[in-house]
DNA sequence: GATGAATGAGGTTTCATTCAT
DNA sequence: TATGAATGAAACCTCATTCAT
């Protein structure tokens, strides 16, 4: 990649933080185009130069973020451990990324609601049915080895990653644990699930 | 109450529903007055003689359905039971409540956003703290009774909270599971992060 | 039809007149929303009360007065005159129509340019056939009959319509000629591109 | 002429040409100055190099385009020929115009809607009216030598430049007649209107 | 009680134009 | 010469709210 698509890339990666921070803050429908090019220090239509519409703008946030979520969390299915040890470092992945990138994460909760555009909802559904289905596997490979047992794998992947995404709604930075004490007890307590 | 009152009162209530409804739907900001005056064959004008605005419109909505959440919670907490049973019914309940309320229930996930009103945001957090602080009474209940065995019991009520809620995302009536299936799984399967 | 809705209709019409008298003098992309609602001394909201869309405003004036042009051309065509008779009532009432409702008439030039709903393209091309069709038809009778004599009648005809519709371009209320002695100069003139 | 300068001229009229094209396609106020770049695999900014605006670039399109047909006009009215003959020429020589540069030509139907700049809206209606003037000369001439006869000389100008002039709102390539056609059935016919 | 009509503030989007490189 | 980037003015459109009837 050339020098100047690497800056215009770096840049773009840029706005779409901003555009999370915004849209995490206000909601999709409160923040606008406006909201977002102050926090960036240009003009609506220096926005309109890099995103087409609102809607790509914030599909581009989720894309980029679910992405890496995606990759790391291949990677851990991958390894070769037990069940357990996986799904104990798929839960504190899990759990970092919502933290750390809790502005992008948490932008859209019901992207039926947002996204207009087909191939956008498609696109966002399929990235979440990839986490949905690495854990779904893991749980699996966890009950044929005989570490874990649960009648209902499904509805334990259900328990386990909303307890996960709830807590969006309560962190903050000046809480009273870190992102790391967080990860480590709920996946100490959420193994209690599969077994 | 007078009839006549009766008679309005279930007028009122009604139109909630319908307002929670598309609500639920569309999202507040994409919910319009009109939307909802459709939904219930009225017009724009007339809703406006019920509610002096759309934010109270939707305030009322949360209202009513958590007034009725934390009665049913509280008797629960103030039955003669073991700590154990009271969790398992509390689980119960709000599932049901989560289910057949969904559209109130799910309409507010981030009441900051929302409520612009100091008042209405105020009363709302006081609801949620309500039911969260009857959730913590019975586990520190059981805890002082020797039932629950739990290191940190914020983040045990976190956890079980946030896989109740999360139903909100997924549930839809034609799925495999019935409510009481559901709420019976969960509770059965969720005490377990209690002991 | 109700008084009000009576009302209402007058209204509707009295917004087209106006909305085409802006067009006309600016054309389509440089009037604005605002532009005609200051013509009719009103806000650009209420303008978006009776109309869904600029486009469909400006699809409403051709409607309007098309119809009203293809009723008259239609009640010529069925008289039981000579086709000579007939093509120089056609002729009269044509310039009739394109002096007195230039506004409407000349509006739109190049509908393929302007409409983007398919609907009202394709409505506003059948309105303008059924005008070119009906003169064809009156030229048909006459080369039939003998009274008139023209290698290519769809070529005369195109000529005559031209001729006359470029009258939008040059007429002015306050020029030499009146709309009838225009109308009459054109209809002894024009004939002799039948003879 | 240098040659580098005779360069630079070429490019400026090839680029006259796509700016005409796209104008044509979609009309004025709808052709971006990315669409014309675009056309020229430029970019908008380059455009800005040869043209101080979008107004001045769609101005010497007009210019480029008419002052070709006024000198070819002005030369036929100089020939030494009757009047039947040289308007006849005339028309065939318009039409010629009409057609091959029909992009050029069409574009600009109402100038006093396009043109801000009052320079440039008075050059377009002077060359207009040149074109104007040598067909009034011709018809005068023919008027003066009993060659034709038309009670009113003005208005028989206006019915053939407007029989003439709507040539471009039919005419297309893959039609019934070809160009050359189309000429000689309009100066047959159109003549009558002066005899 | 109910409603048709009106409004104005504000949002998204477009685009001619400018300019540093 | 050429261009990527930036801008700001202005356009279309939406919608909560108000009000006379």
């Amino acid at each position: 990649m050339s020098l100047r698509k690497q800056k215009t890339e770096k840049k773009r990666i840029e706005m779409l933080r901003s555009a999370a921070k915004i849209v995490k803050e206000k909601g999709y429908d409160r923040a606008t185009m406006d909201d977002i090019a102050a926090e960036l220090l240009m003009t609506k239509g220096s926005l309109y130069y890099y995103f087409d519409s609102k809607e790509q703008l914030v599909f581009q946030c989720h894309e980029l973020i679910f992405n890496e979520a995606i990759t790391v969390m291949e990677e851990i299915s991958r390894m070769d451990l037990p069940a357990r040890a996986k799904i104990e470092k798929a839960i504190i992945t899990h759990i970092k990324f919502l933290i750390n990138e809790r502005d992008m994460f948490n932008m859209i909760i019901q992207p039926e609601q947002l996204f207009i555009e087909e191939n956008h909802l498609r696109s966002v559904l399929e990235q979440r049915e990839k986490i949905t289905s690495i854990i779904d596997r893991i749980i699996e490979e966890g009950l044929s080895k005989g570490e874990f047992s649960v009648s209902d794998p499904k509805m334990a992947r259900m328990m386990i990653l909303g307890a996960m995404n709830w807590i969006q709604t309560w962190y903050s930075t000046d809480g009273k644990y870190s992102e790391k004490e967080i990860a480590n007890i709920y996946s100490n307590s959420l193994i209690k699930l599969l077994l």
